[in-house]
DNA sequence: GCTTGACGCGGACACGTGTCCGCGGTCGCG
DNA sequence: CGCGACCGCGGACACGTGTCCGCGTCAAGC
């Protein structure tokens, strides 16, 4: 083995140097040919481009990012990778970067952990962070600060009512509003909620629209509807809404509709009350959120509401990329998005 | 709020340069506190740490790798975002590699498009590359021969068969055989295939197990089995199992057990089977596969396959790990995992 | 007051790339 | 044959960081 060259034979191409020694070009002229300037012979050109295909050379990106080439990443936090229309809402975005070039740096962000999460988004010089998902108030509006004092481009999915942030979110109170007034048309007074009860942090809120569409038919908020959200710890799958609707029937005066927080909450909940040997729609009538594929295969179908997940992406890509290259400005940029209600054949008029 | 300090009005830290200046320190000093370097005061380490803390500042990660720091980086290639394994298992993996200090560059990896998509990782000198889902064959073996190449690490995660490729993955055929052994012993002797009628690459491929399972009793593969696939555009949702299961019920010899190749296909089925009057199981068997939460939820439960995700990713993630900074072997690594029957409801005694 | 050691300073180089610039070789055209 | 245009060459510098090294400073111990 000659210690000439250290133990490449085959010549391991680490470098335009490397490469353009292989090709039997300057480096200088490599660099042109990638870089796409004129002046170069289409021959040339040709003859880099055969080559670049042959041996699969990728010039170091964090070179090219070192000498002021845009690194055309993009930050995404996410709340976590288990919740349907999260993934959903992460998977149309990132095929919308991708198509304009963009490369998605993906993190989950577990509470506390959001500064290293940052951090590293910023140490990697992002061009942009988005924030997809439910966090911490206080811990997503600091990283905001954090972001925006280094000059990076952010913004919010899906959390209404962060101070500073540049947020994109379905408008949460109008789809409540949506089902409630859909199930007060039918008839129903007296609501069953299975996971709503969080403390609205803004006018977009659940809980909020829940209200308002009690009130503006002149009926109290409190009278009308009950919570077991404390008697079981907080989460959204099915066995939860299961646990919720069996809690709700032991009480003496069962409500008529059972208003779940989101699609598995509902579709447990439906588990339980056909175990019960109710009916639904008409004994019980039952809602969701989010319309998920699956709320079209249960017995009965499930009335939910839409997120327009395609209009709440499009709009957060669109307004990322035209922000892009500029300077931050300082009023934040906030959207709502209309939610639509799909009425399936699980909500019926009341029972008297 | 207080602006004790007078130095930084317009000051945006860009580089430890930059950070230095702001702390009253020189720039290598700085350096040695970041990289934990012996012979500094506490003193000045906390100094450090402090203005860290307020200003926010993170050094450039590219220089720091153009420097020959390690980028901690591992791509990863998805089929989709839309399978719900695969995104639970790129969950479990990323918050594996999180917490051993690797970020996720996560691509989707459309048919024809992975040529691009590796170059960037390999531009972004990415430590290892792992592939998670079904891929056209040709082209990730086309994608691992780069890689190795460029002395790239890989692994492929749930798909066999592939030539040179280190691969994890379930034994599906073992997962098929336990489905089959289960209704065969039910004494089911005709089959409606949902969904399976992809030719077997490999051993351990879902025909390869039928068909074992089927011979083993000395049964007739095709005698036994009918799919209707071709009637259909192949997918993988709710809607293609309702579209075939309605297609066998025109038969006129209806099977007494159907093999759905997933848990949505297998609801879809049982959402037709249902409207058509059919009672599961008594007048039909149906099984699943993936073990998804929501098997519990139909009526009745549903006998799936667990495909034991976490097994799957921690020897993934554990392989990847031990052989990160390690040359290249070239006899590839290839570990199967083995799947769990879950017996639900949805599979009884075949009617005679 | 002197010695000594601990500690911070600042210059230097390297990493791989983009870009500028002056030089020289080659080819086409008259 | 001669001239100019074209085009590739190779040196140089910069980007931000890690690291080495010699030097200056300061305080503690005698």
């Amino acid at each position: 083995m000659s210690s000439s060259r250290p133990s490449t034979p085959s010549s391991v191409i680490r470098s335009t140097a490397d490469f353009a020694r292989h090709v039997g070009l300057a480096r200088t002229t490599v660099s042109r040919v990638l870089n796409g300037q004129p002046g170069l012979k289409p021959k040339t050109i040709e003859r880099v481009q055969r080559a670049l295909a042959e041996t699969g050379f990728a010039p170091n990106a964090h070179a090219m990012h070192l000498k002021g080439k845009r690194t055309s990443m993009i930050g995404i936090c996410m709340e976590d990778l288990a919740t349907p229309p999260g993934v959903r809402k992460l998977a149309a975005l990132q095929r919308v970067l991708r198509a304009r070039g963009f490369a998605s740096l993906i993190e989950v962000f577990p509470p506390g952990a959001g500064r290293e999460v940052i951090r590293h988004f910023l140490s990697l010089r992002v061009e942009a962070v988005v924030f997809i998902g439910h966090f911490v108030q206080e811990e997503v509006e600091a990283r905001i600060a954090e972001l925006t004092a280094q000059g990076t481009l952010h913004l919010v999915i899906d959390q209404f009512g962060l101070r500073g942030a540049n947020t994109v979110s379905l408008d949460r109170a109008a789809g409540m509003a949506a089902v409630m007034g859909h199930l007060l048309d039918l008839g129903h007074r007296s609501f069953a909620l299975l996971g709503q009860s969080k403390a609205p942090v803004s006018r977009y809120d659940r809980l909020t629209g829940i209200r308002a569409a009690l009130e503006s038919r002149g009926l109290d908020f409190d009278a009308c509807t009950r919570s077991l959200d404390h008697l079981h710890e907080r989460r959204n799958d099915f066995q939860y809404g299961w646990d919720l609707a069996k809690r709700f029937l032991a009480l003496p005066a069962r409500p008529t509709a059972f208003v779940g927080y989101n699609d598995e909450i509902a579709i447990g909940a439906l588990r339980c009350l056909q175990d019960a040997g109710l009916r639904v729609p008409r004994d019980v009538s039952l809602t969701g959120f989010n319309h998920q594929d699956i709320c079209l295969m249960t017995e009965p179908t499930l009335t939910t509401v839409d997120q327009n997940i395609e209009t709440t992406v499009t709009t957060a890509a669109d307004w990322i990329l035209a922000h892009l290259g500029q300077p931050l400005r300082p009023k934040p940029f906030v959207r709502t998005i209309e939610p639509r209600l799909v009425v399936g054949r699980s909500t019926g008029p009341a029972k008297v």
